[in-house]
RNA sequence: GGGCGAUUGGCGCAGCGGUAGCGCAGGUGCUUUACACGCACAAGGUCAGCGGUUCAAAUCCGUUAUCGCCCACCA
């Protein structure tokens, strides 16, 4: 029999064993011939990590629980496939690039538009596979063989169809609107895409003096948190209701722009609230969009004074050249020095802010792009009210409608050159343009030159087509008919809107109403041990790379999917880890000892995967004692509580049932109860070794999807007599076949040996009795089946003989209580534990009296409820039987413990 | 302004209508031939406060407090 080292080394086994996984194609969909083709096929499509991401927490989470899905699924026969790959990410990796060549004293301009899309693409060459290298350290048994990237040529015809069929439809127009401009990025950015932050700011009120006063008014006080906009302001807005200001609109007022000289002016609107403020509004409708908004209403000119880097244009007049923040500076002093500052107020406000660079975003009127959402939102809507898509945990839904039934136009043209290019064209010479699938060089119309639009898409433009564009769209649909739609999406809530609602919208237009998804799992944001969200900021993330290295690849999946519940947030402490590796040592040892303890089984008729007989046919268990009946009963317990758990997602049940089994179970207890078993020899030592090998291998499939390494390495050791090659294609336990085991008579009686056991432990800790000094038992039995329970008992001593180191042991429903001996009552069994001339029975007295207080405490308890006639009136009748019941064994335990107290 | 989550022993978390559970940490004792990354035993909680529903509430409802997240055009 193959010997296993003392201590599992994960770094020394994990990367050849993911090697052969993949040599083997099992990461493919049924590459390797073990599916069954007959079961529905089971596709998750990975949430693509950017091209320029290394792998953190979130990702670590999301994919541990992807791979639990797709190996559970892979076991079970589906012929299963995980697609994966990464997405372009266009302002992160232009961002990235950028950098670099900042590095080297270049921006992007001096190379030029098309050198600069090579160098990204040199950038993705060259770091791109980070991440993927990653998730392959973490053992995700993704399909590797066909990794999708969302620049791919077949990924930019979707996109071009997309693009070209909506612009057709009149979803996707051209139009002028106040977008968020990213001065730094130098682009526009979706609504979802800014990140609104609270900051402690001012209201600055200033006076803005009437060109003409009226009923000797001399000016009009407006408040801003932005005082640099005011040169570009074309107007003064206030409440129609409001009648400080009513006399001014009725005359027609207008006031002189400070520092501009400009005339602009004085109008009512509803926007305005008359409570907040002065109640007068600056009007800036180049640069805020609701001033942008009135504007539109009151015919206002727009004007824009800003650069596309937020420096003050020559519409700034002597501003100009100044940045907004110098800007607001020298705009302020000069109002005060001429005497145009009312005063300054505190006051916080939310501010807008890149999300991926973090500058303070600019309201900036442009032509963009848009998406027309109404529409394509509506289906969406009734997908998931419909249960076609079911997000879990399902309150997320309500965040998924609340977005879709508020939704806005979607701009998603970007001032990069990093992406997918728009395809419009343009003919200068005779202002032809349109959409189109292919290039198009020359006008359709007049034959001259044209050009195409210099913008690129928003990345999560191309992100709504992946779970389809990944599986052949719009070209090759075998693949995608067959496996589609995919079964589950995780991901984090953060992107909710940004991404899973928009491949809703997306999948339903294109694939003729199919939802790109069944299931939808919105996982746990990792939080640092302290609760606060990781970031760079703030130094407090955590590199799941040190993590497998220091615990093993399976100790961080198992440590991170025991730790999902319905909750939102989970605080990750890396310390915390240590438990999940000293599971796995305790999986590895036990596995030493039963490798060391079955070499002589009867292994003949067994498979040859253990090198031990060739017939193909799999271990089966051999139930020769109560021991063999309750490991195999809890087992088939256990197999089908993960069912359940699955089933719901609850990884974290699923996580801690396994734990709990393995650990506190077939270890604490079977183990122990085989040590003696084996030394009996004959049927009951042919059995445990069955049995130890049996509940192993069982054991080691529902542990696989978790910890996918240490059961692999310790399963191609075992004599499990399966024929497949690798626990990865091997079958996962059902339910169905386990149901058998099911035993609760062996439960019991093995419930009341534990507690015997556990008494006769307790004793020896309570008075110093060596482990070495064997003790006499008494048990007496209870209840309508004492005799059978007596029974049943007695048929364990050689288990207790071993366990708890009895001289003698005897079990009867009459039996007599010897003298000088401690009692016990647990499981309705009272145990006696013979101490003659062993203790000081002043310590026992003492002890007895206070077992007395607590159980009399419980039984007056019990008895004011059974007193209660509207308990007995409306409680289910099985409670009310219990507590009877309950109440009767209390009550004859108290009277034991007086007997005794009173022999003492 | 709306919506959501959390509040259970020193710490991290389960439980979500019938007498409070787990793991760490701490205590005591163990070279029991798989494992000290271990074994055994013991100790530790009026389940955030208040009110309600119910025969029965950590568990359902309302409310308050604290911490956190999201949405919203707070000039």
């Amino acid at each position: 029999m193959p010997e296993l080292s003392k201590n599992y080394e994960p770094s020394t086994l994990e990367s050849t064993l993911f090697e052969s996984w993949q040599a083997a194609g099992y990461f493919q969909r049924d590459a390797a011939g073990f599916a069954d083709a007959q079961l529905p096929p089971y596709t998750i499509v990975i949430p693509p990590p950017n091209v320029t991401g290394m792998l953190h927490m979130g990702h670590a989470l999301n994919n541990t629980l992807q791979d639990i899905l797709t190996r559970r699924a892979r076991m079970q026969g589906r012929p299963t496939r995980w697609v994966v790959g990464t997405d372009h990410a266009g302002i992160a990796t232009q961002n990235k690039v950028e950098q670099k060549l900042a590095g080297e004293g270049q921006t992007r301009f001096d190379l030029g538009r098309e050198a600069f899309v090579e160098a990204c693409w040199d950038w993705r060459r060259e770091y791109g596979s980070t991440i993927i290298s990653q998730l392959k350290a973490m053992g995700c048994s993704c399909d590797f063989s066909a990794e999708q990237f969302t620049m791919d040529p077949n990924y930019a015809e979707a996109i071009r169809k997309v693009f070209v069929d909506w612009y057709r439809a009149g979803l996707v127009y051209r139009g002028l609107r106040i977008i968020n401009w990213c001065p730094r990025c130098t682009t526009a950015l979706a609504d979802d895409e800014v990140e609104h932050a609270d900051v402690a700011a001012h209201l600055w009120h200033l006076r803005y003096p009437l060109v003409e006063p009226v009923g000797g008014v001399e000016y009009i006080v407006v408040a801003t948190t932005r005082p640099e906009t005011m040169l570009g302001d074309t107007g003064v807005a206030v409440n129609p209701a409001d009648e400080r200001y009513a006399a001014l609109v009725a005359a027609g007022a207008k006031v002189r722009l400070p520092l501009v000289g400009r005339e602009i002016p004085i109008f009512a609107d509803d926007y305005v609230d008359a409570s907040f403020g002065s109640g007068a509004v600056k009007v800036t409708p180049a640069h805020d969009p609701n001033d942008f908004e009135m504007g539109l209403r009151h015919d206002l000119e727009q004007i824009n004074i800003f650069t596309e880097e937020a420096v003050v244009n020559t519409n700034g007049g002597a501003f100009a050249g100044q940045t907004r923040e110098q800007a607001r500076e020298s705009v302020l002093a000069a109002l005060e020095e001429q005497g145009y500052l009312d005063h300054i107020e505190e006051h916080n406000h939310s501010v807008g802010h890149c999300y991926r660079c973090d500058t303070v975003i600019e309201p900036w009127a442009s032509e963009q792009w848009f998406v027309a959402m109404r529409q394509l939102a509506e289906p969406a809507i009734a997908a998931v009210r419909d249960g076609r898509v079911v997000f879990h945990p399902r309150r997320w839904e309500n965040v998924y409608f609340n977005w879709m039934e508020n939704i806005r136009d979607w701009c998603i043209s970007r001032q990069l050159w990093w992406g997918h290019r728009i395809p419009v064209y343009y003919c200068d010479s005779c202002g032809w343009s349109d959409a189109a699938s292919e290039d198009v060089t020359v006008c359709p119309q007049c034959g001259a030159a044209v050009r195409q639009d210099e913008d690129v898409l928003d990345t999560w433009f191309s992100s709504q087509l992946w779970p389809f564009a990944t599986q052949g769209w719009p070209q090759d649909c075998g693949d995608l008919k067959a496996n589609y739609p995919t079964q589950v999406l995780s991901t984090a809530r953060d992107i909710i809107f940004l991404w899973v609602a928009r491949m809703v919208m997306s999948s339903m237009y294109f694939l003729d109403g199919q939802v790109p998804f069944e299931d939808v799992i919105i996982h746990p944001t990792v939080l640092d041990k302290h609760g606060n969200i990781m970031s760079k900021s703030r130094g407090n993330g955590i590199d799941p790379m040190e993590l497998i290295r220091d615990f093993g690849a399976d100790a961080m999946r198992f440590g991170l999917a025991i730790q999902v519940t319905g909750t939102q947030d989970m605080k990750f402490d890396r310390e915390k880890l240590k438990v999940y590796r000293n599971f796995a040592t305790k999986i590895w040892n036990a596995a030493r000892y039963v490798l060391m303890n079955v070499e002589d089984g009867d292994w003949q008729r067994y498979g040859s995967s253990g090198g031990l007989g060739d017939t193909g046919e799999k271990v089966a268990p051999l139930a020769a004692t109560d021991a063999d009946r309750w490991i195999l009963s809890r087992l088939a317990r256990l197999v089908a509580a993960l069912e359940e758990d699955f089933s719901a997602y609850d990884f974290g049940a699923a996580a801690r049932a396994l734990y709990a089994f393995f650990w506190n179970e077939y270890c604490d207890w079977y183990i122990e109860f085989s040590k003696g078993q084996l030394a009996l020899g004959g049927q009951a030592r042919i059995a445990a070794q069955r049995n130890l090998v049996f509940v192993l291998d069982c054991a080691l499939r529902l542990l696989h999807p978790m910890m996918p390494y240490i059961t692999e390495a310790i399963w191609q050791e075992l004599p499990h007599g399966d024929c497949r090659p690798s626990l990865m294609v091997a079958a996962w336990p059902a339910p169905a076949d386990f149901a058998q085991y099911i035993d609760p008579a062996a439960e019991q009686t093995v419930d009341g040996l534990c507690a015997v056991v556990s008494a006769v432990r307790a004793v020896r800790a309570r008075y110093g009795i060596s482990p070495k000094q064997e003790l006499d038992v008494v048990v007496r039995t209870s209840g309508e089946d004492a005799a059978a329970t007596a029974a049943a008992l007695l048929a364990q001593e050689p288990q207790l003989a071993g366990l708890a180191r009895t001289a003698s042991f005897n079990a009867a429903p009459d039996a007599a209580k010897p003298e000088q001996s401690s009692v016990t009552i647990e499981q309705g069994l009272e145990i006696y534990i013979v101490l003659e001339g062993l203790v000081d029975f002043a310590a026992e007295r003492t002890r007895l009296q206070k077992e007395r207080e607590k159980k009399q405490g419980e039984l007056d308890k019990l008895s004011r409820k059974l007193a209660n006639e509207g308990f007995l009136a409306k409680a289910a009748v099985d409670v009310v039987e219990k507590a009877r019941a309950d109440a009767d064994a209390l009550a004859s335990e108290l009277a034991q413990i007086d007997e005794q107290l009173a022999s003492l």
